[in-house]
DNA sequence: TTTGCTTTTTGATCTAGGTCAAAAGAAATG
DNA sequence: CATTTCTTTTGACCTAGATCAAAAAGCAAA
């Protein structure tokens, strides 16, 4: 039942694992050209705009009512969004794993307060740069708008794929989604938190993987 | 219980209803100024790229498993996309009302098969853009990557927004937002298209509509 | 204005998953 | 390592909304 270390190569991921175990992390450089063909130039330029830090555990980046002025992307580690309900209940919205870029992005975008609290899971190492910083990447190169469309739209395909496996599926199937989804996470953050971002009570995830445990 | 005809101004959306009843449709040309400020060369440059075509009821504009090449701006009328599920029952993704791009996105901006059909649901005037042509007028104008950039992350928060709705809403709340979101389309189109769009049968919906309006 | 569709409403029943409460397991703290 | 705190599991029960079936209401063609 438990995540049993496998040795996989996941090409296009953050973390790249090797068959003698040996671990690369991908840092943002190596990210940027998978999207987009940068210069070496380019890269350089636009890397010293980022500022690479540690978080330690349970920090939070965001608050819920705060306009957000900073866009991170996950080395190493991993975070997430999550709200307050009604009945004080943190709800997790997303999921950010290593090599992703991590905001609360209406906030972020819009420059309204967030409805979202952003905090990191675990020890990370992310990198950050403001908005204003990066408003000044877009005016400087458009291949970085170019960057800032293919990440946007390729984060809306993924929201509305969680939107279709929440809105017409079981919760079994809700739960194979995330597994498809975020399979580095599902095993490393609490039960709850997977439970709320799948729009079900952590009693009812809980008996789900107790019965595909049975089979 | 009808959608009485109520004067409103509305900037922002296409339609533009004056006090004295007329009506001015947004071209597209009104409608990318308000997002960008492209100059007039290079609106009109950038309009010729894109082709008036009128379309009739019910046309369906890209099909499930099509890998779709055209993006659509809806000046008059309304789409929206929907797939079968595994009974064959058709499901409301997404309604496109006036002012609005229109597209199978994961189709046309990944360029995979797509999930959706796409159809019209009244007669329509619409400006349609292929593909390649757009990924020209994005390397063309830099402020053509700006409005495609900004048009996916307000795409974005609108499906986070319903994701929300969806996820953690009833029946019922989940039908007020839809009221709030796209309060021209709420009463144009059959029940059961909005219902299967809110992840409810019809006859839920009709019976939240019957006690909304009792009292 | 009758005939034949399509859409909406109504009623009776059923069930997936929620709620509440408490026990059992892990993990952090001193 | 004993104690407190957090997380997960289990059980009993309950409701929102689904399903199934059929009637009613609209609407279009002829």
């Amino acid at each position: 039942m438990l995540f049993n270390g496998s040795k996989r190569i996941n090409i296009f991921r953050a973390k790249i694992i090797i068959e003698d175990n040996s671990i690369f992390f991908m840092n943002i450089t190596d990210y940027l050209r998978t999207i987009v063909p940068f210069s070496q130039d380019e890269l350089e330029d636009i890397s010293s705009y980022f500022q690479k830090e540690s978080v330690s555990k349970n920090q939070v980046l965001v608050r819920q009512g705060e306009i957000s002025k900073t866009l991170y992307f996950v080395e190493q580690g991993m975070g997430r969004s999550y709200y307050l309900n009604d009945n004080g209940k943190e709800i997790t919205q997303w999921f950010f794993g290593e090599g992703k870029f991590m905001a609360s992005v209406d906030s972020f975008f819009q420059q309204c307060p967030s409805l979202y609290y952003l905090e990191v899971l675990d020890d990370s190492i992310v990198y950050s740069i403001s908005k204003t910083k990066l408003d000044e990447l877009f005016e400087k190169y458009s291949n970085m708008e170019k960057l800032g469309r293919l990440v946007s739209t390729e984060m809306l395909t993924r929201v509305v794929n969680k939107l279709n496996a929440i809105q017409f599926q079981t919760a079994r199937e809700r739960y194979e989604y995330m597994l498809d989804e975020f399979p580095d996470i599902a095993y490393q953050v609490p039960l709850g938190h997977i439970a709320s971002y799948l729009g079900m009570t952590q009693e009812t995830l809980s008996r789900i993987r107790k019965t595909n445990s049975d089979k």
